[in-house]
RNA sequence: GCAGAGGGCUGGAUGGCCGCGGGGGCAACUCCGAGGAAAGUCCGGACUCCACAAGGCAAUGGUGCCGGGUAACGCCCGGCCGGGGCAACCCGAGGGAAAGCGCCACAGAGAACAGACCGCCUUUGGCCACCCGCAAGGGGCGCCGAGGUAAGGGUGAAACGGUGGAGUAAGAGACCACCGCGCCCCUGGCAACAGGGGUGGCACGGCAAGCCCCACCAGGAGCAAUGCCAAAUAGGGACCGCGCGUGAGCAAUCACAGGGGCGUCUUGCCCCGAGCAGGUCCGGGUUGGCAGCUAGAGGGCGUCUGGUAACAGGCGCUCAAGAUGAAUGGUCAUCGGCCACGGGGCAACCUGUGGUGACAAAAUCCGGCUUACAGGUCCUCUGCGCAA
């Protein structure tokens, strides 16, 4: 379970990195695109769960984008709770996703309870690059 | 100082780096960005849509001492009454029980027009210890019976007025005084009510938070209200336009005719054979967007006026989230709070390490209520003690 340490092209295993430059990331709003997420490839962590899409041609999303979606249920907690967990795994997608993502996929981060707003921030980042790696392995 | 009562405030701070939502701007950039409860969704309104002459009646729900405040309230303020506390102060769903129904467990003899268990008293009734007497007989404790009584004991949340007197065999509102209660009058108060006087005769137990009666209030649903726009997919209806061979059969289908294709021609084989990617309009569903959406009974500070107060009014200054898979933050450091352990010190305290930091996040907007809350802090008052 060592986190990999890192590299800055640690994308480039995938083989399909684009210019960093380009690589951009929305915000998910949509429960269509939720449930179609939750249909595909997923991974666990021990603060979080990823689930992965690739995304069809024929959706109208160019291709360079990277979307993310935050799911947080009442398990997780009261809506103080909840919103912590949504804003620190914002800010790990934030900072992990434009270099480890891999743009044209769809990502959903979901909480759960009381990991995801006590673990150590580090230790977060490093679950998401653990859970990315994972999951295109698939 | 100790113990207690009431009320208020606060809800970590600063900085670095990296971000988010909204407004303005061509842009650079700039301004603003959750709480005291934003919570529970329990009351009251504003605002929308639906229904509806006014009004009355009925049903249902709610409210319930009096007066005031308020847009309104079940909220707030002041007062009254009852209960608790030495006191500050606290608590009370606090209208009606002679309109009616119902209930009053357990205990207890008896619980609603009640009752006699232990008692008390009388006794010319029966039995009879014992005493007097030679005897006849007399007296007579006690028990039983008969009768009187409800003072005392005991039970209970509550026992059919309380205390005292007089009275009596013992007793009893049967009588008397005071208290209580009912009615009437007077005084004070807007009122709830309080005080006083007279009178009556103990006649009237409690529960209305069981039903009920009386008075007052209430049309229903809610911002996912409501209004508007757009898109694409499948499909419904109406009209228009174009098109639509015959026979048999309810129909499926069959035969012939027709069109197209293959094929050198004939024969033959295969396919098509009734609707249309046509136009306009209507209604419904889905998704998205815009409006509603934040300047209003607005908040804060200061001041003045009226009012005991709640509050109302005037003036001046000042403040301003509007998101919608839902922004208002993430992280690091320092300081400060608290806790644990260690060291120094008589102590106050100083210092090191580690941990912890409550409750809880706007969702149309206001006024309340209720509930949750680590720690800190301020004011007023009461009792006791000490000092002066």
């Amino acid at each position: 379970m060592t986190p990999p340490e890192a590299p800055t092209d640690g994308t480039a295993s995938h083989g399909e990195t684009p210019p960093a430059v380009s690589v951009c990331l929305e915000v998910m709003k949509k429960r269509r695109d939720f449930l179609l997420a939750a249909r595909a490839r997923r991974q666990g962590t021990k603060a979080m769960m990823l689930q992965a899409r690739k995304r069809r041609d024929e959706e109208d999303v160019p291709t360079h984008v990277i979307r993310v979606g935050f799911t947080c249920s009442k398990k997780v907690g009261n809506a103080v709770a909840r919103n912590r967990a949504k804003r620190r795994m914002r800010e790990i997608a934030r900072l992990i996703l434009p270099a480890y993502g891999t743009p044209g996929w769809d990502y959903v981060l979901i909480g759960r309870a009381h990991e995801t707003a006590a673990r150590d921030f580090k230790a977060l980042q490093s679950d998401l690059k653990y859970a990315l790696r994972k999951v295109h392995a698939q």
